[in-house]
RNA sequence: GGCCCCAUCGUCUAUCGGUUAGGACGACACCCUUUCAAGGUGUAGAGACGGGUUCGAUUCCCGUUGGGGCUACCA
């Protein structure tokens, strides 16, 4: 670790979404500088002018605020440097660290193949490099088109890695690659360093797809006389079948989780065990707090991590159970209005209410939204009986017709909204069923059947209380003459 | 093809040379029980292969195999 504070960037291209991949290693950058009282930088990295869109700079910015990612200072958007690229190129040129290449990317592509046909590899011969003076004042003077390329020493580029120890590349395996483009604009490793320095960026934390990028930025630092910050190479996200994360797993974005139900908190804790361990044994749900407290820089993997969103749904599960119900109702009260169940000031109205039915529902969900599908029961004017549920638990409509008349009877004679109790009404309806000569649930299935019309609920005491008296005893005397129904077209 | 990275249950991982190789997800079974969940208990399930080094290798080294990444006037 450096001496002082660190300072770390997450530099996306804004060509797409929110990439589950590009998540982590912002993640990953963010809770090291927040553990480390450091500073988390935004980058946008958009040069590639026919790739880049403000739509994919939105979304970006939205998935990490959805995230909980903030970033300090005001976001950087590479275009804006292009003057400072240009600078620091022609510094490399007038120092003799760079030479100007007159080869067009036709002759390039042609000589690539060429040298591919003859199952050679292919790499720049320097014979821009080796033309006379006069010869390059003369194509200059000419305005024949060129672009910038890096000479590349003799010798060895290596580097310690936080997370792969030692890596190097022998020189000579690096082409002299172009840092300005004809049009003199920068390429990547070029505008990269460039800004990394310029942003006193001390620690690059990025996927392990950049380790080939690395060697390069080194010699261009060091071309630059700027000093080095530490690497930091993350591995991979694959999906299911080992291969790259790509749209053909599903979803890839993080606003597709959001939009899946997926807790932000969850999503954050997943992926920060994708490819990091605080190591020994741990409670692998913890709170984002709790994640910055432990992540301390070390405990990186190195191995690929496969994205199972299996597991991913149990997290979701859990931090669903855990959190605030008043979050749990700020969360979901938005989608129950959406889904026409009842407006958020309906809600809010008989929170307490609200808040029963929720802490019923959310330990039966994995998925915020599960729970407002299993709530539909609760707001309909009109029980909507399930063919199965009833088929298997109305199988004799006679006879439960007459198990609910009975139950129908006994809380009618519950005169007061206040011996409304769940264990009262527990004990009502086992002796009930008693008194019928039943088990319990036999008497208790058919009844559920009766009050949500589907066979998995709550439990049937606290379904009758979410229900409230009046509306349990409607919903039973629906019942019955449904059943009547039933046998009558029998 | 060249260069680089990686390799423990199906998946995420623990293990700082000596362990019955531990935990979590998922699967299965059981318990709880009015259903579904949740919760509890348990079962199956891993060191890719071959050489070394060592009294002793999952662990250190080399090779093989396998997977991945890069190999642009993309980022």
């Amino acid at each position: 670790m450096t001496a002082s504070p660190p300072r770390l960037r997450f530099a996306p291209s804004p060509t797409g979404f929110l990439h589950v991949g590009g998540a982590r290693t912002a993640l990953f950058n963010w809770l090291l500088a927040r553990r480390t009282g450091g500073t988390f930088l935004l980058r946008v990295e958009d040069t590639d002018k026919s790739r880049s869109t403000d739509e994919s700079t939105r979304a970006i910015f939205e998935g990490l605020q959805w995230l909980g990612l903030d970033w300090d200072e005001t976001v950087v958007f590479q275009g804006a440097n292009l003057e400072r690229h240009r600078a620091d190129a022609a510094t490399l040129l007038t120092s003799g660290k760079a030479y100007r290449c007159f080869c067009t990317p036709d002759e390039l592509t042609q000589r690539r193949t060429a040298a591919e046909a003859a199952g050679g590899a292919f790499s720049y011969d320097r014979r821009c490099d080796r033309l006379d003076t006069a010869e390059i004042d003369h194509r200059v003077a000419a305005g024949t088109p060129f672009v910038l390329r890096f000479r590349v020493p003799n010798g060895e580029t290596a580097w310690h890695d936080l997370v792969h120890e030692r890596i190097s590349f022998p020189n000579k395996d690096i082409d002299d690659f172009v840092i300005l483009r004809s049009d003199a604009t920068p390429i990547y490793n070029h505008a990269v360093v460039s800004d990394d320095i310029a942003m006193g960026i001390t620690i690059v934390m990025r996927g392990d797809d950049h380790i080939s990028n690395t060697p390069k930025q080194i010699l261009l630092y060091e071309a630059l006389g700027a000093p080095l910050p530490q690497f930091a190479h993350l591995p991979m996200i694959h999906g299911t079948d080992g291969k790259k994360l790509s749209k053909r797993h599903g979803a890839t974005a993080v606003g597709d989780y959001q939009h899946l139900g997926i807790l932000a908190p969850a999503m954050v804790n997943f992926l920060a065990l994708m490819g990091w361990s605080p190591g020994g044994d741990f409670e692998e749900v913890m709170t984002i707090d709790r994640l910055v407290h432990a992540f301390k820089g070390d405990g990186l993997l190195r191995k690929a991590s496969v994205f199972d969103p299996k597991k991913l749904e149990w997290m979701n599960g859990q931090h669903l159970a855990k959190m605030p119900i008043a979050d749990v109702e700020a969360l979901v009260a938005p989608l129950f209005e959406k889904a026409g169940l009842a407006t958020v000031a309906q809600l809010s109205a008989r929170r307490d209410w609200f808040h029963h039915l929720l802490e019923q529902l959310r330990v039966r969900s994995r998925l915020v939204d599960e729970i407002v599908t299993q709530a539909a029961p609760y707001f309909a004017d009109a029980v909507t009986y399930d063919p199965d549920a009833v088929a298997k638990q109305w199988k004799d409509p006679g006879a439960v017709l007459a198990l609910m008349t009975g139950v129908r009877e006994s809380l009618e004679s519950l005169e007061s909204h206040a011996s409304w109790d769940p264990l009262l009404l527990e004990e009502m309806m086992r002796t009930l069923a008693e008194s019928k000569g039943v088990g319990a649930g036999k008497l208790l299935q058919p009844l559920r059947i009766a009050l949500v019309g589907v066979s998995a609920s709550p439990g049937i005491f606290d379904v009758m209380l979410i229900l409230g008296r009046d509306g349990t005893i409607a919903r039973v005397a629906a019942a019955e003459r449904r059943l009547r129904e039933m046998m009558a077209s029998a």
